[in-house]
DNA sequence: CGGTATCCGCAAAGATACTG
DNA sequence: CAGTATCTTTGCGGATACCG
């Protein structure tokens, strides 16, 4: 009970064994993920993860804390209250985590089924896919309006941040549901029927959409499009 | 009983959620990390992970088939028996177990304790802290002897493998506990000074051991020298 | 050697209720 | 909103037995 008994640690002299024992646990790199683009509360983990329970999540983000990859902080005072953030080191996981991310995504299904979606976790994607040899010039901000809140793309030269939430001024706010919008980015329908049929809408500087769209590189067959199932 | 219960799956529209559906259970990267080197059987599993459970070991090295990242295979006549390797798509997550277990090597404890060792881990670190931008020429085979057998360096311009087992034959055997090899590649002992000591024996073209240290950046502080405790 | 099957105990995970 | 408390379920580890 009192009695912390060291969990069930792999106890091996192995970088990967040692990362394991911080962010092997269930849902810790999921909890990573959704960090990836910006702290989040409590509640919003309950929500963003289904089915993790609150004591698991009480649990897991006390020891991504101890281990120092993850922060506690205090939010301003509108709405006030806790958050949890990367840390230095957490944040270090970004390339490795995307990497991940690219590998499961080629086994990943269409989006039928079961399966849970989450506008997040599409705005990550969007790092994961982003072509690196693409300047974006002039710099530009970018807000998406998606399916569960706005998400602030900023590109100046080779840099590029995708983070929850709206910026203060954009160049060109561009809305969609997360399909019409991956639609859009992945270069799977064009930027003039895409509005013309109502499923995007922009407003601002319009000429600021084909630079969006050319910042990203998704795998040809479509992430979203085809259904991978070896026979 | 006999009906697949689909586990506990996360069933998230997410590359990340997707991947450790296939590869985030207990043992499954450790079992992948093993079989970076080669082949691994079933027995040698079951010793190199202590504690993994023969019943465990079977079901993750199913799922990982099923998974299409492992693959069985029938071993040659002399010895026989099955094997287990990488599929093409598991071979895809060597960048990514390497750069895990270099943020994870961050915080590894330097050896005390009760904490295993293994000369393969070791020589998988090896690929690990490879310097990407020494090329090795002219082409060179290593055999490494260590503490729980041979492994084969080879390198040859930019690319350099390294694998469990004796090569058929090595410009160089270098012959050394774990931990005196580290200090040798790592440079914290002169190549003179760790062969006088008796903690290096070579055999072959000793001026092959020059390029065989110039092949490696371990970190700095040291990954077996320094305890990373933050208070 | 290369596993599969079964039982047992524990600790992690899930579900739900409740509280500062 | 941010957790704690309680209870149940299930996966995992450990041992052992068995089998081609």
């Amino acid at each position: 009970m009192l009695v912390g008994q060291m969990k069930r640690r792999y106890s091996q002299l192995c970088g990967v064994a040692t990362a394991l024992d911080m962010i092997g646990d269930r849902w810790a790199l999921l909890i990573l993920r959704d960090l990836l683009l910006g702290p989040m509360r409590f509640s919003e983990f309950t929500t963003s993860l289904p089915g993790i329970g609150s004591n698991t999540l009480t649990s897991r983000l006390k020891a991504l804390e101890t281990a120092g990859v993850v922060q506690r902080r205090l939010l301003a005072l509108p709405e006030g209250g806790t958050a949890y953030e990367l840390t230095e080191y957490g944040r270090e996981l970004e390339p490795i985590l995307l990497a991940l991310g690219r590998w499961g995504g080629k086994r990943m299904g269409s989006g039928l089924g079961e399966m849970v979606t989450n506008s997040r976790w599409f705005a990550a994607a969007l790092l994961a896919y982003r072509n690196e040899r693409q300047e974006v010039d002039p710099a530009t901000t970018w807000e998406l309006r998606l399916s569960d809140g706005p998400f602030t793309v900023r590109g100046e030269g080779t840099q590029l941040t995708v983070t929850a939430g709206a910026p203060e001024s954009a160049d060109l706010i561009v809305s969609a549901a997360d399909r019409d919008m991956y639609m859009l980015l992945a270069g799977q329908v064009k930027p003039s029927e895409a509005i013309e049929s109502g499923a995007v809408t922009l407003s601002g500087d319009e000429e600021a959409l084909e630079r969006l769209v050319s910042v990203f590189v998704f795998p040809t067959p479509a992430a979203l499009g085809v259904q991978t199932s070896s026979p």
